[in-house]
DNA sequence: TCACGTCTCTACCATTTGGTAGAGAAATCT
DNA sequence: AGATTTCTCTACCAAATGGTAGAGACGTGA
């Protein structure tokens, strides 16, 4: 593969388009507008719109391990401020790059077979994450509750977070810098006093 | 209108169809398959594909208000009781019509029009749901906090739970009965503990 | 019985969709 | 130079889309 960038520049565009957009509503033609060049050279690098969406969350996988692999080997012993350097992690992309959390949420509209293609690049992490909150509540140093579900809430309240700005607009909240700030400090706040061990 | 029946009818399985595979996704035709008729049947209750969406954007936050408003209405002193009592009238829906959810959280992908057609019909009872917090965080009853984006937290967390079963699937968890009550027994831990005053 | 409003139908249309066929540039290799 | 591979293009297609036009069935009131 001589020149990857073309590739690279569709995965990009159409994780953002699918991720903002939701992934039914983008059809090659708008992606390959985005990117500036014609429908046919999409299917030249991906053998069907199927296979691209493939590629894009295994991409969207990939952006989001390479953040949450880290924030979980973070430094410091206390539980509290490794779940919060997690949850601080998959903020990041809220900023950053909103289309990411969007296109994992959109995962639930695709197929199966995207679905377990997701899934089988997610469940790593996930099950360290699970394993670390269990071993964490035995020691007393997390609330105690059920770790998977708990995992489960963790995300929701972070994605949703970051995935529905309209949600909170109708909640008052303003969407710029300041706001978003807040929004990640309220949350972090949430998150320690939901997880404090009684 | 001598016979509504129709019109409702449509008006559930669209309500049905947008919230579970996205509004984009659905055509006319696939609603009007799914209801039994043809799709003119459609255009002449609905004069367009954007006038379903909003008449269906209004039927469903009718049917979240009346089950809202009732919760927040509940009996009860304790603030922690009460928000207890809106989590779980919000996660009713999630087991009896988990449509319902799925669509509130598609409009983050609609127009502009039809965001600020919802907003409109939900920012009563946010308000309301915002100055009781505000309220009780004053009198200490529940941790300190901005109360607006606390509301938008908890939406955000219930929401997830009830329109990401895919996610939790990944997490482990198992989509049946006793899950759900499982995760509904989670949630309000997680809530609860969040909104202790400390 | 006749007129009228209600409700659903068939038939059609322009546009957009994902996808195929195959050729033309342009770099790279021999 | 000639051959091959890499990359993008135009031209096309069948299917599905939202929407229009207009007629037929149906009950109801006068």
């Amino acid at each position: 593969m001589v020149n990857g960038s073309t590739r690279i520049r569709i995965l990009d565009t159409a994780l953002d388009l699918f991720g903002t957009r939701g992934v039914g509503t983008v059809s090659l033609d708008d992606i390959a507008d985005a990117v500036g060049v014609r429908k046919q050279t999409i299917l030249y690098w991906f053998k069907s719109r199927s296979g691209l969406i493939d590629a894009v969350l295994d991409h969207a996988a990939d952006e989001l391990l390479v953040v949450v692999e880290a924030a979980i080997r973070s430094r410091g012993d206390e539980p509290l401020d490794r779940v919060d350097a997690v949850v601080c992690a998959v903020f990041r992309p809220v900023v950053r790059r909103p289309a990411l959390l969007g296109l994992i949420r959109e995962v639930t509209r695709l197929d199966e077979s995207h679905i377990n293609h997701l899934r089988g690049r997610l469940s790593a992490v996930v099950g360290r994450c699970v394993s670390y909150l269990t071993s964490e509540m035995e020691k007393g140093r997390l609330r105690t509750c059920d770790p998977m579900v708990l995992a489960g809430l963790l995300y929701s309240t972070v994605s949703g977070t970051g995935t529905e700005p309209i949600v909170l607009e109708t909640f008052g909240w303003e969407p710029n810098a300041a706001g978003l700030r807040q929004v990640r400090r309220e949350l972090r706040g949430f998150v320690r006093a939901a997880l404090q061990p009684n």
